[in-house]
RNA sequence: GGUUCCGUAGCUCAGUUGGAUAGAGCAACAGCCUUCUAAGCUGUGGGUCGCGCGUUCGAAUCGCGCCGGAAUCACCA
């Protein structure tokens, strides 16, 4: 890369002109701004105190010596204490020669170093996926197919919460009114006719409720005494046990969750390499509490519940088992890590999970470094923010969840409207134009939640549908189809193509190769902080250069061969990193559209 | 109250390890389809980067203190 052998010629002047040594870190090398000319800057600042003169005249020494030093510069200028370095036009064009017939251009091949492990979507299996979950599971996506591209080994897990007092409200609910329906019979789809029972439950509880408070009770003394809570808490001892009938009630209900889910995921594009059920982790976190408690790690109440004493650390004190012995969520989340351990013994284990879990992350990583586990370290949560609705946070209780397969439905069938009224696929056959209104759909979605900061809250308002216009995936799918086009109609074929080194390269040009040159940098950079947003601004960014360029000058007409063959090649050659790009965010382009 | 995160144009969001005159899109207005895809492009208007102090050649960015919002601090998950 040019940018090392800059840095070097810093590092080399620094030392040769005023006898100083500087570190490599120390040399700041920027893209120069659009209103100047050039192509790198060398911030010259950090660098007067060794040369002990102004700004300027260090500037000019300094690129007087790189001039002379590094060949693929020809050319710099100096605004202020700004060394602005222009790359020659035949480092461009080989650049370009190189990496148009390098499809892996930016991405690292994978190590065979142990695994990152990644986990997300983590549903329940009592009610369908919303569009909370569509957040999290776009995150998770995103963020394991940057990091492979990255070269690291990575492990998708996800983590089904499929045991507790809320799966038996829904599995009451059923036994109690369901008069035996199933998806197969009611052509729903088995994780909407699940979560149809847990709010059937919920609703008969507040109606069970509000007769006891009418009655007399207060509202505690209600809750207390709601029968049809207490034959859901009936339910849960009969599970714990291990009944056989309802086991295989909660098995067979699990199976249509599980079904259902695997159709969201499908449509959503995403999948996982293994899932774990807490009904299989919950029994060996009860393991490790009781030999850390045995080993005076954490400490028995006097009631039997078992508690890891925190407050050294400035946290407090944490239940980790309930006087009944029962197991809470940290009990399961310990567990859970200790099997990953023993199964893929992982460099790292991501957890993709909402800020609202912060303090519980902190928590599980110190009390595993508490019970000597050296691996608590391989922990990192990636943390994300809410999706807000305009009237505030979406409360399933209130009915204002934006469930994940309406508003899936929902995108694909307005990508349609739209499609066809502008008669875009009037030469598709259906499945072809079928197709396309999926990708442009979930494109729109995609983006549209993976453009924003993970760590921010973020706004969705379900009245101005997601836009197709603009800073969107759409647009970006737009320009990779029509670029698609261009090299068909234009005859470019990669592999005869050849660059004449006589090419003028103008400013637009180079505005588009110097994005396509950082493209592996901006991959690294994404990977180290596990933010799909780097790559969406930085496509946008790429694809609108692009398209400015484009608008302005027609490639195809142009009658000299020699410039018409170099625009072919570098459309080409951005075309495959918007693939590129989309492909880590998880979003597929069409060819034409 | 303690801890963590957020506050940038009317709205939704970018803004690189501190760097040059803070940028896009949407919305509004004015242009551009006889030429290769107008889901596009060009132009105009729109800013006390929540407020104040500090650090320095330089602060939207770092530190401290306020103001406003969110999350969390459960024998819920």
């Amino acid at each position: 890369m040019i940018e090392d052998k800059i840095i070097e010629a810093c590092i080399a002047a620094v030392k040769q002109l005023y006898g100083q040594d500087v570190q490599a870190d120390a040399v700041q090398l920027q893209k120069t701004r659009k209103e100047f000319e050039g192509d790198l800057t060398v911030v010259v600042f950090p660098f007067t105190k060794a040369s002990r003169k102004g700004p300027e005249p260090t500037a000019q020494e300094i690129g007087e010596y790189i001039i002379a030093q590094v060949p693929e510069i020809c050319k710099y200028g100096i605004v202020k204490g700004f060394l602005n370095l222009v790359v020659k036009p035949e480092y461009w064009l080989e650049f370009l020669r190189q990496q148009n017939k390098n499809p892996n251009f930016g991405i690292v091949a994978s190590s065979a170093s142990k695994p990152w492990l990644i986990e997300f979507s983590s549903p329940n299996t009592n009610k369908p996926l919303h569009l909370g979950h569509i957040r999290n599971n776009l995150l998770g996506w995103s963020v394991s197919k940057i990091l492979e591209a990255d070269g690291k080994n990575v492990i998708r897990v996800n983590l089904v919460n499929d045991r507790g007092i809320h799966i038996c409200k829904s599995m009451l609910a059923w036994k109690k009114w369901g008069n035996g329906e199933s998806p197969e019979g009611s052509g729903k789809k088995g994780d909407h006719l699940v979560g149809e029972y847990y709010v059937l439950f919920d609703k008969e509880y507040k109606k069970e409720i509000a007769a006891l408070v009418a009655s007399g009770l207060n509202e505690e003394e209600a809750q207390k005494q709601s029968s049809i809570m207490q034959e859901a808490q009936k339910l849960l001892r009969l599970w714990e046990s291990g009944d056989e009938e309802t086991l295989k009630l909660w098995k067979m209900m699990n199976a249509w969750v599980y079904a259902g889910f695997d159709l969201t995921y499908q449509t959503m594009g995403i999948a996982f390499e293994k899932t774990y059920y807490e009904s299989n982790t919950y029994l060996l976190g009860k393991e490790i509490v009781e030999k850390g408690e045995a080993q005076h790690l954490l400490k028995r109440k006097e009631d039997g519940s078992v508690w890891a004493d925190l407050t050294d650390d400035g946290l407090d004190e944490k239940l980790l088992l309930r006087s009944d012995g029962t197991s809470v969520y940290m009990t399961q989340d310990l567990g859970t890590a200790r099997l990953r351990v023993d199964d893929f013994n992982p460099e790292r284990m991501l957890y993709v999970v909402g800020n609202e879990q912060n303090y519980h992350f902190t928590v599980l990583k110190k009390v595993l470094a508490r019970l000597g586990f050296p691996w608590a370290e391989a922990i990192h949560h990636v943390s994300y923010g809410m999706v807000e609705l305009p009237e505030g946070k979406m409360k399933s209780r209130e009915g204002t969840v934006v469930d994940a397969d309406d508003l899936m439905d929902e995108m694909k069938t307005t990508a349609q409207r739209m499609t066809e009224e502008l008669g875009k696929t009037a030469d598709f056959t259906p499945e072809e134009a079928d197709r396309l209104y999926h990708m442009i759909g979930m494109g729109a979605l995609k983006y549209f939640i993976l453009k924003v900061d993970p760590e921010k809250n973020m706004l969705f308002n379900p009245e101005e549908s997601i836009d197709f216009d603009g800073n969107t995936g759409p647009f970006i799918q737009y320009t990779h189809a029509r670029i698609c086009s261009l090299i068909k109609r234009g005859g470019f074929d990669i592999e005869k193509s050849s660059l004449s080194p006589q090419i003028v390269i103008c400013d637009e040009e180079r505005d588009i190769l110097r994005l396509c040159h950082d493209f592996p940098v901006i991959i690294h950079k994404a990977a180290l902080e596990l933010s799909p947003a780097q790559i969406a601004n930085y496509t946008y960014e790429l694809t609108r250069t692009y398209n400015t360029f484009y608008q302005k000058i027609p490639v195809l007409k142009e009658n000299d061969e020699a410039i018409r063959h170099f625009r072919l090649a570098l459309s080409a050659f951005t075309g495959h990193i918007i693939k590129e790009c989309m492909c880590l965010l998880g979003i597929e382009v069409p060819e034409r559209m």
